[in-house]
DNA sequence: TTGAAAGCGCTAACAG
DNA sequence: CTGTTAGCGCTTTCAA
């Protein structure tokens, strides 16, 4: 068995209040006893029972971390992001992936909320009300979705809209087109609406294909209504999709970046290793992860009681990466 | 704040423990005071407390899964099927991503056996010994790797490369090259070894060209020595690697399957999705998981002191997926 | 500055 | 079949 306080406490020859004192705030014991008692805790290899201290502090020092997908790349960069700080802060992470279930979802995070502090949701895809619903009862960052003024981490997709629509402009291009993701993403609905202000701002014409999964198979889907719209760029929902489509058009015997330009989001690992690499808008997804835990830590250490008055909110700014796809195809 | 079993208890009209037991071991309580219990429970919202039961149960009720790097798509893909297995079991998991590092392995392993009921470590970094120690303090089950008789699930990687070669050997192929892993991968050594036996099996020629990075890079390193060997045909450590070699392929103007047929091991999503696309031996990744899972429950549900006399390890088949990168390409 | 005592929420003997 | 009792390992009053 693991030794426990009291074996600490029996070896130092103080009480187990004294121990506890020790080794959690240890400004309020004698700098003697203290020692006496680190090195007692060191020789026996203690460390505090986490539950136990749980049951009594209410903390259990965990964190959960809920996503859609951990097959899309974009999510396992979040992962790495959460778990690097929470790491530094000496916190575990649960993570649940709810395989793009929406159902699933608020399950997992009913489950997931009873045993953490507090939760990350990255692109979650619930409705505002099941979001607010499960923010009243625990702590909740979200990441890459605007619910109110619920604590979040979103990417500036005006911004990356902006960049990617500038860049076609540059090229020549007059008229693009729009793949967007599922109907139900706020990202989806975000990146549209980034790139519907882009375009009218810079003088270029837009066509919405529709929804289509965030998969490859989604931009297989797409690409030949991507074709018939007679746009000479198109930029996508995400990378996925964008190297789906690039796919579908090699099939169908379409030069990429000749006879159509593409443009994905998010720069995935795989976007510099499609054929033709893939010009994309990278958004910063580590460092979203890191960000997300720091909120979620920040506000955790706060009294449930006190008004926040921190930022609600962090945008953090994505960055057009530009590869062969959007070499000067247009006309 | 959440329910108690008080406040059930108080609402049932009955004591505490016979709530505990009607919500735990039904069958032990009258069925009139049992339905009295699960409707008050129900009516509460009451979810009992983990980390308290856990305090006296000595279980958590918690797994952990480690694994080396979240962004190569084999391990997500191994995490959906623990997932799935241990959601059906009412089990959390905690995932440790250790960016490759073996150090940093070792500490976390130790930092999450203490929160957890058992570990599972998929290909993991570490050496047998440590393996062993860790083994010795908590209930450990290894996913893509062997120490002594710990429990494991493993794929049979001699089946495998057996089919790799036979069907580069239907299509003519004489002379084999093989990328191997990093040095101290055990799934590196061990599929090396079955492509030597399959080759001397089928009378093929074997060219071992050295150990690459499991990643994209690795392939693009390897690429021009796969070249220089005059083999017709290559296998290589992983997916990624395979793809990398594809890329460099492309590059330097050879063709693939007509001068190079590729082969690579794990089938990620990502082989489906490259130009050409991938022929590669399918493992069964989230089924390990799921099977990792069982076997670690299994084992946890058997008293610490009782000697095991279940298999210690679980070998899993691979399958070979044939596409365009093999099309006959032997001369 | 330290110790004694009282629980956190739950389960597990042990009686009845 | 059910209630009483006694903790699991820890933190936190409250006194000393």
């Amino acid at each position: 068995m693991a030794a426990t306080i009291r074996d600490v406490a029996r070896l130092a020859g103080v009480s187990t209040s004294t121990v506890s004192r020790a080794l959690s705030v240890p400004e309020l014991v004698n700098a003697a006893t203290r020692a006496k008692v680190q090195s007692a805790a060191a020789s026996l290899g203690y460390a505090p029972n986490r539950a136990a201290r749980g049951l009594i502090t209410g903390r259990t020092g965990n964190l959960g971390l809920v996503l859609p997908d951990l097959a899309n790349p974009f999510f396992p960069s979040v992962v790495k992001g959460v778990q690097a700080r929470a790491r530094a802060a000496d916190v575990a992470v649960f993570v649940a992936d709810t395989d793009e279930d929406d159902l699933a979802e608020i399950g997992l995070v009913r489950a997931l909320a009873k045993q953490v502090d507090g939760l990350i949701l990255c692109s979650p895809r619930s409705t505002d009300d099941e979001l607010r619903e499960i923010a009243a009862e625990t702590t909740v960052v979200l990441v890459n979705r605007l619910v109110d003024d619920l604590p979040a981490v979103v990417f500036d997709h005006r911004d990356g809209m902006r960049q990617a629509v500038a860049h076609l402009v540059a090229l020549g291009h007059r008229r693009i087109a729009w793949v967007g993701g599922p109907a139900n993403s706020w990202s989806s609905e975000q990146r549209g609406a980034g790139l519907a202000a882009a375009a009218a701002a810079q003088g270029v014409e837009l066509v919405e294909v529709g929804h289509f999964p965030p998969y490859y198979d989604g931009g297989m889907a797409a690409a030949d209504q991507v074709v018939a719209t007679g746009a000479t760029a198109v930029i996508t929902y995400n990378d996925l999709v964008a190297i789906g489509l690039l796919g579908r058009l090699h099939f169908r015997g379409f030069f990429v970046p000749d006879d159509l330009s593409v443009v994905g989001i998010d720069d995935i690992e795989m976007a510099a290793m499609a054929r033709p690499t893939l010009t994309t808008v990278r958004l910063p997804k580590q460092q979203a992860g890191r960000i997300a835990v720091e909120l979620l830590l920040s506000l955790l250490d706060i009294p449930a009681s006190t008004e926040r008055e921190r930022p609600a909110h962090r945008a953090l700014t994505g960055e057009l990466m530009v590869r062969d796809s959007t070499a000067d195809a247009a006309r």
